[in-house]
Formats: structure tokens, sequence, C-alpha cells
DNA sequence: GACATAACTGTCGGTAGTGACAGGTTTCTA
DNA sequence: TAGAAACCTGTCACTACCGACAGTTATGTC
């Protein structure tokens, strides 16, 4: 089987090479397999908004634009199972599980893509979700008997290829390095704030404004590192860093 | 080749039964591919000393015991790599990289065990990190391509186990406090919640709505007694009531 | 004297959270 | 077969939060 050895050179690629740029990656993916698109993504799930890391795809612009345009990414099934597990998500039966999402795969049928694919989620141990989803390019009736085949290829592959990625991501994780000790007026402030106070009644309490209250908290979110004052509680508690009252 | 359908009847039971218990899923991989001996062990990585949540493997008690005994543990260079990264590790590599594990790999010779194998780190986004060990029962000169030919099989069935023990784990949480005050859902919501999600970031990530994840905030809140999420979370964490992330 | 840090205050506009209203289904147990 | 418990959804009115704008004062150290 040529095909076979296909598979077994871009392997040995993947185990191989230190660094696998991601154009290079999706090049040898499409021909070595019968793909019409693919799209890799890590995203921060801790971020507001799912802030994304990483992000490559062969789809058309005008695909992608229309995506984004008209909000799909609220109602994509297939983005929520892949959120949701680790196993592999079907686009087919994502489709079936979540029948308000008729437009997205309507529309993705306007723009000509098929809808035989596969999503599969790689996650990693630091609460960061990537995953590489496969856009086949075989006749509808062919898909089952390809995707039973190939999975196993494309699982193994896409395993190595977000090792590649995660091993040549030089980001600085600023969670230790940016941990400031907090102020003596933070710590009171976040420790009213854990007790249920509101901005207005902690000014109160403590004899100042509520826009300094407000201020403190500022201060002390930015220094967690986080983006609400319940994520900011949730870690000062667990760093033991405002006393139990 | 029979080899082939084998490996498809064990993906078909992997894919589509809810639940396979550790040890059925050994004696099927051990049926269908020439393995000796399978170890699956899921770790969380915060508590000291790298709590075990999951444990199974086939090795005799006596190479257990051995293991444990000697303090292999602390030099075992297979587990270190296993949990440093994502990648597939082989044992001879580790061996090799590692050079003061000798004992280790004289010890594994002398209790009639091989040393070609490797381990498959399963990640999840959880800050818990799975693997699972496969230990070969071929001829030395056969195993390279022993393992180029099968890797992919391993990788993909070993995800589809992780995800079965995953997904029936979630149910056992909680249970030392006797009295589980929050429902499962009301967990998760203010998990999330704690990281600093949003309700709708939160519905799209449980696949709710945007209401419904504020009906579980809500329960939540009445069950703890309190008047915010901030302050929720704060008694939460303190309680122990939702997992670290 | 320049600089850094902590404490402190105001306003505006947008988004997120909160309580109270009123429904629904599924699953299990008495 | 009734009822409880968990799960799920919608709307309205209101309040709280949050980022970005633009400041002041006091206390230190180099």
């Amino acid at each position: 089987m040529t095909d076979q050895q296909a598979f077994f050179d871009l392997l040995d690629i993947m185990e191989n090479e230190k660094l696998v740029e991601a154009k290079r990656f999706f090049a040898l993916m499409r021909s070595t397999f019968c793909i019409a698109n693919l799209l890799y993504a890590d995203v921060d799930v801790l971020a507001t908004g799912f802030a994304i890391h990483w992000l490559h795809h062969t789809f058309s612009a005008c695909a992608a634009r229309t995506y984004l345009d008209e909000g799909f990414r609220r109602i994509d099934p297939i983005l929520r199972l892949t959120m949701g597990g680790i196993r592999p998500v079907d686009w087919a039966t994502a489709r079936q599980l979540h029948p308000e999402s008729e437009p997205l795969f309507c529309a993705a049928a306007q723009l000509g893509l098929g809808i035989d694919g596969v999503t599969l989620p790689l996650p990693t141990p630091t609460r960061r979700l990537a995953f590489l989803a496969i856009h086949a390019d075989v006749p509808a009736e062919q898909w089952p008997a390809y995707r039973r085949t190939h999975l196993r290829d494309f699982q193994l592959l896409a395993n190595l290829f977000h090792a590649s990625v995660l091993e040549n991501d030089n980001r600085i994780e600023l969670s230790e390095h940016g941990a400031k000790m907090l102020t003596h007026r933070e710590t009171e402030v976040l420790g009213w704030t854990a007790a249920g106070k509101s901005y207005w009644e902690i000014g109160t309490i403590l004899g100042i404004s509520e826009r300094t209250v407000r201020f403190f908290m500022t201060n002390a979110r930015r220094k967690l590192n986080v983006v609400s004052n319940t994520q900011a509680v949730a870690q000062a508690v667990r760093r033991d860093l405002i006393p139990t009252f």
C-alpha cells in the first residue's frame, strides 16, 4: 500500500522534527489523505471570550468571514461538543444532536463545503484546549469507511502536531511572575467582597468613597491577572491571601 | 487482514459503549495486539505527591511491589517524560536519556519484563494527567516496526478509553462530604464562575442557555446562603466544593 | 529634585449580574 | 400514580460591576 507508506513518512516527520509549521503540516496532511480543509485552534479557556492562542486554517477567506459575521460561533454545536469532552466529534452527529444549528450547516452547504468531517479535541493539562478540525474530501457514501480507517491516523498526527505547537510556544506564564503582593487596602477590599459586600457597602464600612473601593479592586484584579471580582476572590482564597472571617 | 478487523471491532466498542471497564479494555487490547502488560493511571498533578485518582494495571503483584519498594517512582524517567509533555514516550528513549535510571531497567529485566514499550500521556483540561503504559510482547528486533504500525491504534484507543473513564468519573466527586449540598450542574457552573467566565460563556461551554446558567447559580446562592456570585465562590472554595483549576 | 508607590476621587457608557414573574421535561421513588 | 428532584427556558426591571477617561495628596527612596 502506497497509502500506508505516505502515512509512515508523515509520521516520521512529525515524530522527529522539532518544529513543524502549520502550513507544512496541513499540506502534508492534504497530500497524504483525502482532506479538503483543516483548522487548528489553541484556545485558552481561562481567558474571557476564549482567547485564541494559535490559529491556522485552510478554509477560504469567504467561508471564514461568513462564520464570524453570522455569529455562528454561538450556535456551533461542534464547538460545544469539542469544548465539553475529549472524544472525536463527528460533524454529522453534532448536527443531529443540535437541530437548532441548521442555519450553520445550510450556510456551509451554500459555500460549497461538505458536511462530512471530524473535530479532534486536543487537551493540555494547563487548562488550554486545542482542536484540529478535519474536513474530508470524499463522497458522502464513502465517509464512514474513510473515517473508520483514518481516524487513528488523524488522532496520532494531530497529537504530534499539537505537541510540536506546545513545545515551540515560548509564551511566559504571567500567573507566577506577575503575582505582585497585594496592598493592605486591596486585601481589605477583597475580603469584604468575598463576604458579599457591594462597593457602596465597603466604602461605607471603610469610610472611603465607592469609587476608591473600585480602584482597589481594579488593582487587585490586575495583580492577580483575572477578569472579574469573582475570579479574583477565588484566586485569593485559594492562595490564602485574605483572612477568613 | 484479520488484524485490521480486530482493531475495527475494538474501535466500535470504544466509540459506542458508554462505559468500558478497565479489565475488559485491557483484555481486548491484549487479544487484539501483541501486548504483555498495560497500566493506566489518572493523576492529580496539583495534589501533594501526585495523588492517583484511578489506577489499573496488569503487571504482576511482584513487579508492582518491587517498583514501589525500591522507590523507582522517583527515578522513573518514563514518568518524568510523560508528565512533562504530551508526546508518546518510548521506554528505550527514556532509558537512553537518563542513564541514572539503569537500576530500574535492570530490575525490570530481572523480573522478566521486557524493555520495549511506550507510554501515552493523556491530558485533560482540568489539571489531571493520565497515561496508558503499553508493554509490548514482541521480540526486540520486531519492536520498531510493531510500534510504527500500531502507535496510531494505541493513541486513538487510549484516548477513547480515557474519555470513558472521565465521563464516568464525574459522578463520584464530593462523596466524602456526605451531604452533597450542591447538584452536579450547580458545582459545574460555580466552578466556571470561579474561573472568571460570564453566564453567556458558561452556557456556551456547557451547551445550555444563559438563562439556565443563571438558574443554577441562583440555586447555588440560595443553598450556600449568600447574596452574590462572588461570595458564593468564596464559600465554595473555602469549603472545597469546587475542584481547583 | 526626580521618581516610585500607596491611598484617594470623579464621570461616562456599556455589559453583566440579580430577583421575581411564569413556564417546561425527564427520571426516580413512595 | 402522585410527587419530588434535577434539569431546562423565557421575559422584565433594576442594580452592580467594569474599563477608560482624568485627576490629587502623602510618603518614601535614589
